[in-house]
DNA sequence: ATTGACCTTATAGTGACTATATAGTTTTAA
DNA sequence: TTAAAACTATATAGTCACTATAAGGTCAAT
């Protein structure tokens, strides 16, 4: 039994965030204290820890949602989670391949100017105005 | 001499995004007609062109208003815009980094499951739940 | 008695759009 | 000529996952 500090403190995540993620349907309703105050138990603790883990692993609030439901109803077979495990890898990965292709490209287009012109003749500058870009 | 439809075409430009840059005060204000409508002309073009390249390099509006002032004032040394894209390009490098120890969590975590058990026995789900993981 | 730490709710801001609502204008076609 | 379609205008709210601020209630210690 525990106040919302405590959690907070516990998990790892601020007082606020754990009232958004309540208000988000994240986290189950704690009881109350006489004075309105949240109060806690282990389990709100593990659910937290489940969420800041799934954070950990850039999965959004709904995905998240949406593998507590699956927790909830273990006898589902898993192919669901596993699927939106895939997705998500391959969306990072085509994050990777397109922030490769952004870096290539910075770096190209600074390689353009060493740092002692004016503006006027910075390649850098130059580079971007005139424009022989490709997106992706 | 153009209304708003026509430049958002040439430019590959939404119009609401347009008049969201004009509201940003990336773009200078066109003129209007006597209806209100906004009339452009090759200089709108060649400006929304640099914004559109500058975010296709992913620059913050920040950015580039910033990069717009320089081109304003061309008589300054370029070291200013050679560090912002240096601290742009090293921006990304650790995006890139993040996603690939991200990703590579996922994968070993992916490992954890093939596609035929029960959530109750989901590899992936266990793995996520016991949680002898790692930030960053 | 008052400070300080803690708790409550509600609201607004972040970034770069995107969507919706409502209304006025111009162009096209029946 | 008139009605529909296409275009323009403004204002407002939604996206995502928080984060910040305001304004107040509660509790323990000094
Ligand atoms: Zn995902
Ligand atoms: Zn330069
Ligand atoms: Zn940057
Ligand atoms: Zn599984």
């Amino acid at each position: 039994m525990m106040r919302i500090g405590q959690l907070a403190q516990i998990a790892g995540i601020d007082t606020q965030t754990i009232r958004f993620y309540e208000k988000q349907g994240l986290l189950p309703l704690p009881d109350r204290q006489q004075n309105g105050y949240r109060i806690y138990n282990e389990k709100h603790g593990e659910r937290l820890a489940f969420i800041r883990r799934c954070r950990i692993l850039d999965l959004s609030l709904t995905e998240i949602r949406e593998l507590q439901r699956y927790q909830d109803d273990p006898h589902q077979p898993c192919t669901a989670v596993n699927a939106m495990l895939d997705e998500h890898i391959s969306h990072v990965q085509s994050q990777i391949i397109a922030l490769q292709t952004l870096e290539k490209h910075l770096v190209s287009l600074r390689a353009c100017c060493n740092d002692d012109r004016e503006i006027e003749a910075c390649g850098v500058l130059a580079g971007i105005s005139e424009g022989n870009m490709y997106s992706q």
